[in-house]
DNA sequence: AAAATACATGAAAACTTGTTCATATATTGA
DNA sequence: TCAATATATGAACAAGTTTTCATGTATTTT
């Protein structure tokens, strides 16, 4: 009976060249780590995750963003700010208004997965 | 020809309450966001990522993430007691060494679709 | 043309985060 | 027992983030 799967060596100092090398081939590289992160940033403050769950499935003005999230106008254009540079909502005017939407299935992905697990299990 | 199948309604301060009500249902509330951005805060830092990749199967001291990170020992042991506030990792004493693991499935998952959709796609 | 509406933005303030430095504890080896 | 090794931790500091405040621009309405 095993009871973690996952966890397949125990790797230590005191080790061989051999473990070390294993180690070394799980270890992500630095440009890798930087990306990852930045991805991981754009999910990583509340309001800014109530704001994707507001964008994932519509185009929405920033008005609305506002009233529905009770947010200051500042703040919401400030995170569509933060949003529009890393490329993960597309805009579009009409008139007087800015429709946002989330343009980015990954982070949709993760967010849907993450939800997933935070609300039940 | 449409073309993104995700985005199903345009919402915004005119429509009636009915749109308005859409969004609502979309919108997450306050407890889930903060712990879903918990968890991609616990995501969001390269040094953090590349420790974490090394502990996603296996066991490691921290003098050995120590070495293969390129950290200060202190920095390690720091950013160790986050993930274990945060219930994310386990750890196991032997000797003068202490084991440290990943114990976290859905942070495994996120970490590994993250991966996924950095590396190709 | 003036007023109102919708949104953006720079700067400063408030807060958070990651690292370093110094030091503490616990275990092992001589 | 004394020195060395392995790890943890508090405090201070640097850097980054989010919000607020004040103000700017563009579009529409009257």
């Amino acid at each position: 009976m095993t009871l973690d799967p996952h966890i397949t060596a125990t790797i230590c100092q005191d080790d061989d060249t051999e473990q070390i090398a294993i180690l070394n081939d799980h270890l992500i590289d630095s440009p890798t780590a930087n990306r990852l992160a930045e991805v991981f940033k754009a999910l990583s403050d509340p309001n800014r995750l109530r704001l994707i769950s507001l964008l994932l499935e519509n185009e929405v003005c920033v008005h609305t963003l506002e009233a529905t999230l009770g947010m200051t106008q500042s703040a919401i254009s400030h995170q569509l700010r933060h949003l529009r540079q890393l490329n993960l909502v597309r805009f579009r005017k009409e008139g007087r208004h800015v429709y946002y939407a989330l343009d980015d299935d990954h982070v949709r992905g993760l967010f849907k997965q993450g939800l997933l697990h935070v609300e039940h299990g």
